[in-house]
DNA sequence: TCCTGACAAGAAAACGTTTTCTCATTTCGA
DNA sequence: TCGAAATGAGAAAACGTTTTCTTGTCAGGA
């Protein structure tokens, strides 16, 4: 049997492989050429080689999806709004984790490259996301989630800062006063919601303690026993994302200390579980979706017009109260 | 400015193309002259063209991961496990989500085809799997989670029936006798739980009450407040996957109905939230690390001898029992 | 009627690599 | 010392498409 390809399909519909590479692309053919084209290629199950197409066009229809840990609920659902997108366009999406490594970033980006993508959807590290600010590639390049200010991508993030503030005023308005932050060392976002939550707490007359935490491991559940140990044990503690909000949940847990008897709880992420646990954790929700869908549209707005200025796309985090924070020394229900 | 491809290269390290090719891919090359080709490769900023690598190379190092939904914390978890030895060995991921509908399946194994991909890793629908079990294709194809019997194609599954009979011992042991089963219809797994669940509860004496419920939206939420209404009011539910899980405890708390007072409750998929709901929610924990591990193994395998026989390695899964199954009419703590 | 422009199809070039083929040089055994 | 085998490098073919270039036909205007 031989290789069926475009030279099979042609001979067997008896046009030329150009004919055939038209009719496919829905150029304008013949009407009974285009009909003798189709019965070759269902005949033949004719697949189009995707590797010639990419050399000989000099388009991958391909993007890159590069973050952190895709175990990560909003990378999960940044993902997946990013994949639907990309589907509904014709395109296909490589999946990449970085477990906040900058050389898996390095190596990733210069793969994109060879790869000769369309373009790329990034959530860099903090570390490397200086370096990113100022790096210039090949394809275009949409920061998500995490960016410093850069004049050379677009990029669609959520004001950290008003998120942190607005959670530090409800902790506040409820009657919290000793109120603990934690924040991730390897993202912008981590040092932005910092800020934010600092900002807040001064503001309102309060003594800021803001801890970075690393990125995976039992950091968080550590940090947390250590504030447990301590003389002045908080009154609520803050997590700047989903994965340190289950870890600080996982560690007052095991604590043996209530929420929110014992302890006031807040955070980042709007997972699904936040709201079973206990009488619901009060989070700050993320327009999840809405970012993967700004992002695929800025890679497409890029593309159609590489030259214009680059964009900040900033979200808002909308609070969502529940039982976890309802003041200290709260009447239990 | 040129375009820097082989042949710039070459020309500026003063070898031929082959040889630069030879000396990027580790083969025999004269020590000096691998040393000018990568002082080239520096200057120069070269980048592979992947495409016509793969064109000509006729090996794509690429592999397909089709699944339900990448947000289904199973597959969350096997898609991490895949990527992390995919990259291990140079290969890059397509993500695919099918959401269970077979046209989307349909046409992301085309899609691979004209990939020409090295593998891929599949999850059928229910509605899919009885075709896919005699579907050959240009790559090996390993089923993962869902599979009907097939002598085609290779599988990591789970022993489904057991485990499904492991919770139901579990919960007659602590004393439910009403026991109702939730499964999904879109799965095999879910068929299969179902029959271990009914085996058991009639080797168990006790009356079998399975459902099949439709993937996503809030069926799964529906039904349960619809047993809710039912004059004998099910003294336990059981959960097939943790999105049923997820949803059932959310309808529960929407009717305030107490777990474990007021109902018992297990489930599939030991998710890192599970431990944290009112005492804990006794679950099957899937091995998914070493799904995804395996299925990237028999990939390799396949790869290496394509005429071996199918083979098809059943996991087994663990019961991690919480407080969420304390037996009717427990004491509370 | 003839010329021009529009259009569709075929022929051939091009995309950027890897691989095969060929040749020259070196190495080893007899 | 000579011939054979082994080695390494260059030339050229090949991978399977799309695109450009060319040619031919047909329609419409002068």
């Amino acid at each position: 049997m031989a290789k069926v390809g475009i030279k099979l399909v042609a001979a067997m519909a008896g046009v030329s492989p150009a004919t055939v590479s038209r009719a496919l692309s829905g150029k304008p053919v013949d009407a009974e050429m285009r009909a003798r084209v189709e019965e070759a290629v269902r005949a033949t199950g004719y697949r189009p080689n995707l590797a010639a197409r990419r050399l000989r066009s000099r388009e991958s229809g391909t993007i890159g999806l590069i973050v952190a840990d895709i175990r990560n609920p909003f990378f999960t659902a940044v993902s997946r709004a990013v994949e639907d997108v990309a589907f509904a366009h014709g395109l296909r999406v490589i999946l990449c984790n970085t477990d906040e490594n900058p050389e898996k970033e390095a190596m990733y980006l210069r793969l994109m490259e060879e790869e000769r993508v369309t373009g790329v959807i990034f959530a860099p590290t903090r570390h490397t996301a200086p370096k990113v600010a100022v790096s210039r590639h090949a394809f275009p390049v949409v920061l998500i989630d995490r960016s410093a200010p850069t004049v050379l991508h677009d990029a669609v993030v959520l004001d950290n800062a008003r998120a942190a503030a607005a959670l530090v005023e409800h902790l506040h308005g409820r009657g919290y006063r000793r109120i603990v932050g934690l924040f991730g060392a390897a993202s912008t976002t981590g040092v932005e919601r910092r800020g934010g939550y600092e900002a807040a707490m001064r503001r309102l007359g309060l003594v800021p303690a803001a801890t970075f935490l690393d990125h995976g491991g039992t950091a968080t559940e550590q940090c947390v026993a250590d504030l447990l140990a301590t003389p002045e044990r908080p009154e609520a503690i803050l997590a700047s994302n989903g994965l340190m909000l289950l870890g600080v949940a996982r560690a007052l847990l095991r604590a043996g200390i209530h929420i929110p008897a014992d302890i006031g709880l807040a955070g980042f992420d709007n997972e699904p579980w936040t709201e079973l646990v206990g009488a619901g954790i009060t989070v700050m929700e993320q327009p999840v979706e809405e970012i993967g869908r700004n992002a695929m549209a800025m890679l497409f707005d890029r593309g159609a017009n590489p030259a214009a200025a680059a964009r900040r796309i900033v979200l808002q985090a909308t609070c969502i109260v529940r039982g976890s924070t309802p003041g200290p020394g709260s009447p239990q229900p």
